[in-house]
RNA sequence: GCACCCGUAGCUCAAUGGAUAGAGCGCCUGACUUCGAAUCAGUAGGUUGGGGGUUCGAGUCCCUCCGGGUGCGCCA
């Protein structure tokens, strides 16, 4: 935000550095002063203290630092709108004059609005591909997990600057979709639950009871094990009319499949995603076969069929690496059909070439990174520059305190049931705290609210840790949660409504509270916090920057009086600010793919 | 066997190679006739799994060992 003045005081350094024999430094870092109280940025000298001991110039470093950090602070003065310059430890800190950036920062927000904080246009075009479960199931928490790190992720890159396409890929065939057809077909032909949801969940029931039917158990007779593999070899024969376009199969896999679709068109309209590019898995099927043979002309891929093989492709030999490092991977079976790798090449072909994709990001499950690692190098030898663009964002799987999902075992998570418990905890929440609430807001709000909690819970944890998910934890409204962060934007708002408008302007002339600058100097990162965010696809920087700011504005809130300020010109400057919290945590809660309540 | 991830306060987790490793929960203490207490202020709690190395500087990078998890050509 202060890009500027650091460019000049970087100028400055530069100078000093030349006119005394000094190694220019090459990257000049600037960073929050901590500890300090004040606010200010700081930069440091060791590096090219460390230099000059590199060039042959006896000298002990952390002292040299100092020496230098010290002239420099001396060559460059006071330059304007600062208030004090000073050398410390080999550190050079420069601290605002206050009232001078406050104003600025406060000005920035409230001219950017809900676009403060907006990077650049970057000039390329990125698609997220996330939310791909699996059809003929129901929608889980380690769905949502997915789901909701995609949305965040597309967001952030979005507002940074990339123009963004959401994708999603659901698995709509495949061994598990044919064994729920076969069931249904079996058992419970014409049978079908209205309610859209419950539809999800009988599909689930549907597949949890054939696999039952379908799996070797160690005590079966005789007559079970006969009749078991009857099954198997009625679902094997199912799969292979499906392939071959049975008209009655292909009909009843559609309209089981838009049964989970309507489900998770559902779910993410709730969740607040429009995805732009649905790609199915069996649409991409077809071209799969296609590409095959491109890559064996090309000689990425090795044709061993004649020998009774597969169709491979021997990455590390193609690439000429000694060490085993991707290995090799089958592109095409015996039998001629594909498999999940060929399937990905071919839909990363048609994201390039079709939709004009610059940089790729794969939002799934991080027991699939070798699978990206091999796609991502076959694209390479393939002759795709985009390639490493590609970015697979793993994440690790959510488990429950009882161990690890199992749709079998009938431990399953449902994202639905959980969103309803955790609206009835912020409705009894409200009752509590808010009774004066009018009833047919509370819905929405504890919607909101809960919606936000679940959220928060999933993007405040790094996306490569498992996840145990604890629903009294994930659904806790205090502390380092989502509604805490809401309930920062609410008691903003509540001020603002009380003020009953917003001075146009205000400048910051008279001493500032600690509490004061440390909330302007919250609002003043989150543009940086933005770009680090999008930068490194990383979500849980913004997740843990909006708590940050929340906690800065609670202080502010319990200490510094708005609405009875001493004097009408502080009155002014202290809403703008609160105004400009308000905004920017609104900003930053829009990133996370949670909304900002007024009330709740 | 090979590769990747994780190990930080009692618990759950943060920390672009940078100054004194921070939060939340829980424990204990205090603050609502006050702009909303889903809040705030404070106390206590650490050999960052062990050991080497690189660096002016390591929780962070390298090596090694220990412990936990995951993956490894015809599943997705």
């Amino acid at each position: 935000m202060f890009e500027d003045e650091q460019r000049s005081i970087e100028a400055f350094i530069q100078t000093y550095c030349a006119e005394n024999d000094i190694p220019a430094p090459e990257d000049l870092q600037w960073k929050p002063i901590p500890f300090s109280g004040d606010w200010g940025i700081s930069t440091s000298f060791f590096q090219v203290a460390a230099q000059e001991a590199r060039l042959g110039k006896k000298v002990n470093v952390s002292i040299r630092a100092q020496e230098i950090a010290e002239g420099a602070a001396a060559h460059i003065g006071v330059p304007e709108g600062f208030s004090l310059v000073e050398a410390v430890r080999g550190y050079l800190n420069l601290y605002f004059s206050s009232s001078e950036f406050s104003r600025r920062v406060i000005d920035a927000v409230m001219k950017g609005g809900a676009n403060f904080g907006r990077g650049e246009d970057k000039g390329e075009r990125v698609m997220v591909e996330y939310a791909q479960p699996n059809t003929h199931h129901s929608f889980h928490i380690g769905h949502y997990r997915n789901a909701i790190l995609g949305e965040a992720l597309a967001r952030l890159v979005e507002f940074d600057g990339f123009d963004t396409i959401r994708a999603s890929y659901p698995g709509d065939i495949g061994l598990g979709v044919i064994t729920v057809l076969w069931a249904y077909d079996k058992f419970y032909k014409g049978q079908e639950p209205d309610d859209l949801h419950e539809r999800g969940q009988w599909l689930l029931k549907l597949y949890v009871e054939a696999t039952n039917l379908l799996t070797p158990r160690e005590d079966e007779t005789p007559a079970e094990k006969a009749q078991r593999e009857a099954y198997d070899a009625e679902r094997r024969e199912m799969y292979r009319k499906w392939d071959a376009g049975d008209p009655y199969l292909r009909q009843l896999w559609l309209e089981t499949r838009e049964w989970s679709l309507e489900e998770l068109r559902d779910i993410l309209r709730l969740i607040d995603i429009n995805i732009d590019v649905w790609f199915f898995e069996s649409e991409v099927d077809e071209p799969a076969k296609a590409i095959v043979e491109e890559l064996i002309a090309r000689g990425v891929a090795d044709d061993e069929r004649p020998r009774g093989g597969a169709v491979i492709v021997k990455i590390d030999q193609k690439l000429g690496l000694e060490k085993e490092q991707y290995r090799a991977n089958v592109l095409l079976r015996n039998d001629g059909t594909t498999l999940y790798l060929t399937k990905d090449l071919a839909l990363a072909k048609d994201k390039f070439e079709k939709y004009g994709v610059d940089r790729s990001v794969y939002v799934v499950d991080v027991r699939q990174s070798l699978h990206f690692q091999q796609a991502f190098k076959i694209l390479e030898l393939w002759g795709f520059e985009q390639a490493r663009k590609c970015h697979h964002l793993g994440y690790g799987f959510v488990s429950l305190p009882e161990g690890a999902m199992s749709a079998r075992r009938g431990q399953v998570a449902l994202f639905k049931d959980v969103v309803d418990e955790a609206i009835r905890r912020v409705l009894a929440e409200i009752a509590r705290k808010n009774p004066d609430l009018p009833q047919q807001a509370r819905q929405d709000v504890a919607k909101q609210v809960g919606l936000g909690a679940l959220a928060y819970a999933m993007l405040s944890v790094d996306n490569n840790r498992d996840i145990v998910f604890d629903i009294d934890k994930a659904l806790s409204f205090e502390g380092h949660t989502g509604p805490y962060i809401q309930n920062a934007h609410v008691r903003a708002c509540s001020i603002l409504r009380k003020a009953g408008g917003i001075p146009g302007e205000a400048t910051f002339n008279y001493k500032l509270t600690p509490h004061e600058l440390g909330l302007i100097e919250m609002i003043s990162r989150f543009p940086s916090v933005v770009q680090q965010a999008a930068r490194e696809y990383r979500p849980l920087v913004m997740a843990s920057y909006a708590f940050e700011l929340a906690t800065a504005f609670h202080s502010y809130y319990h200490v510094v009086p708005v609405l009875k300020a001493e004097t009408e010109a502080m009155r002014a400057a202290r809403l703008r600010l609160v105004a400009a919290a308000r905004q920017t945590i609104a900003n930053a809660l829009h990133l996370l793919a949670i909304a900002a309540p007024e009330v709740m």
